[in-house]
DNA sequence: TCGAAAACATGAAGCGATTTAATTAGTGCT
DNA sequence: AGCACTAATTAAATCGCTTCATGTTTTCGA
């Protein structure tokens, strides 16, 4: 292991002192652009690499910010986090990322490492099981952050999500228009508040037609396609199976349609199926899903924008930003096969 | 903001001295527990949070490692990369992604901006066009370092990679198998050493069936769903176009789905399709993907393992892991509807 | 030719932690 | 009581870098 090599290496083999070999590296001050060069060619030579640890211990303004995401298996997160990434990384920050699995322990470690490693904001997406006391502590701390697609209950801090009530009711009418009458919902757990949004945005279509909700076809799973896998066997089971359900995602809705699948039906055919993102899979998915568009890539933006104006002050306090959710309409729902939006 | 909490002022307030605090915060030494105790309430009572930057400048060993990922919206990858970090996160690190989108650019900055981090190694999924040399430079400065997936020609460094040569091989085999003679090749860049490999494989069992290569249907285009579709298009408008293609990877081979079906054709009966990876949503395509299974969260946990063993400088030198191949057939090479692998 | 203002360069202090050697207090034994 | 030892605690040096006040030159107008 070679002993590493210091900017005093650099200001002995440059000629020069290591104030200056500073102001090189940070630009402030002026130097001669002679001086400048050499000091350049010395940090060639000698392989020098900056060490950021001692640079903040000085000049506490790092740019480097967290991206907390709950699971990255699922493309909606990818995309999201894709994003945010295209944002800060074009204003000079450095978002690095941590998948926390949607596990609380996971993310406290993760967040606090951010923090020890003096990130100066985090875009946090917050596991299924997060409280709004967690957070709130970390802003009072005076840590910028802004929260991505998940609201938290009490939380007060900014948040970047989509309107989950109104694309929910819309996918709910269009259920309604196509006469399903026998509606369930599949996925999410009943402490998160997405899903409540969600839900009572599904809640209010069906009561604005007088249908009634049968709460024994409201099954919570986790967001995941194997847990919709599963749900949408149980619901299956059931007697009086429903004609349509809304799941709480798209991976959900593609284990649903498994599910449907491996109990000899059809969905699109005997079953309707709904999802909520509209991710890439959804498009792809066989037959293509008929979801609720909220624009992952923008609402990343949003977040990354958002949390920049944290960080420089510009915010005066929190700020919410809800991305229209707009329906989707394809084959999971008995459109006609030959596909109105497939691309 | 508030002024930082230092161990100074946790040592006032617990009426020690720093080294104390030092002791209690890094368990070296020993201390009284009633002692500790202090300590531990004061840093709660504060609000402290550790200074890794710091602590390393004195210390210099971080438990911090990087992952460089060329695509995160490519759920290989992605899966990949959660493989990675069950490994290095139950061994006490604390891995920090970035992803790089292919951008040569990126990975540099990344790759500095972690070493500048001190991060103590890095599994780097590496552009398309990086080259062996400023791997090599990375590695001879003496960072523990393990590329993923994607060989890189001439660089001297730990790869984990799966069997391309042979996974192709028994793609084509199964295409052969099928009466399959005009076969074409879409995506990959060619200077890519994977695409080479895989090509090699395509090429030996065509070769050993008696079967020429036309090189009109090789065709290039980067690892993505949309470029696969426009490459796809391009073949499909050639005269005498293929019955069968192969595909570089998954999401090309989506992509080309999609072209072949908005060309008016059917995948699976007009036209043969194989990808390569066994992502999830080729299980979930429409048609179920026949592709190669190369198993993204083994070789991620086998990628994260290596490290460590670099790391812990139980590694001697470069190792190689090459994970198997393995054809998994579907529907979109043409077999029956009703599925023989869609869990 | 002189003095003021620019333009460069540097020495020393300090950021928040770790670490080593030194100090203090406590214990058992003769 | 005196001595040897151990356990607990601490002072001081140090890690790599930034910053500010303080030189040292240069430049240039009058």
């Amino acid at each position: 292991m070679a002993p590493r090599v210091t900017i005093i290496d650099i200001a002995r083999a440059a000629g020069v002192s290591k104030s200056t070999v500073s102001i090189v590296l940070t630009g402030s001050g002026r130097v001669s652009p002679e001086t400048a060069d050499a000091v350049r060619a010395a940090m060639r030579d000698l392989g020098y690499v900056y060490n950021r640890g001692a640079a903040n211990l000085r000049n506490p303004k790092s740019h480097v910010v967290g991206m907390v995401i709950n699971d990255l298996s699922n493309p909606f997160f990818a995309e999201l986090a894709i994003g945010i990434e295209r944002v800060l990384r074009t204003s000079g920050y450095i978002p690095f990322m941590a998948n926390t699995a949607e596990s609380l322990l996971r993310q406290s470690e993760v967040v606090r490492s951010m923090r020890e490693h003096g990130a100066s904001g985090i875009i946090l997406c917050p596991t299924a099981d997060s409280t709004g006391r967690e957070i709130n502590e970390l802003a009072e701390l005076g840590m910028p952050i802004v929260l991505a697609i998940r609201r938290v209950a009490g939380a007060r801090v900014s948040l970047v999500a989509s309107d989950n009530r109104a694309g929910s009711a819309a996918a709910a009418r269009h259920l309604l228009a196509l006469g399903h009458r026998r509606i369930g919902y599949v996925g999410g757990m009943a402490r998160m508040a997405v899903r409540q949004d969600r839900i009572a945005g599904f809640s209010e279509a069906l009561a604005a037609a007088s249908v009634a909700i049968d709460p024994t076809r409201m099954i919570e799973c986790a967001p995941t396609k194997d847990a919709g896998f599963v749900a949408m066997s149980a619901l299956l089971a059931q007697p009086n199976r429903p004609t349509a359900v809304m799941c709480f995602n798209d991976v959900v809705a593609i284990g649903a349609m498994l599910a449907i699948t491996r109990h000899g039906l059809t969905p699109g055919v005997d079953i309707a199926v709904v999802g909520f993102d509209d991710t890439s899979e959804a498009r792809h998915a066989s037959p293509a899903l008929t979801t609720v568009s909220v624009g992952a890539g923008d609402l990343g933006e949003r977040a990354g924008q958002m949390l920049l104006r944290q960080i420089s002050g510009a915010a005066t306090g929190p700020e919410t930003h809800i991305g229209e959710a707009r329906l989707v309409v394809r084959e999971s729902c008995g459109a006609p096969a030959q596909s109105r939006d497939v691309a």
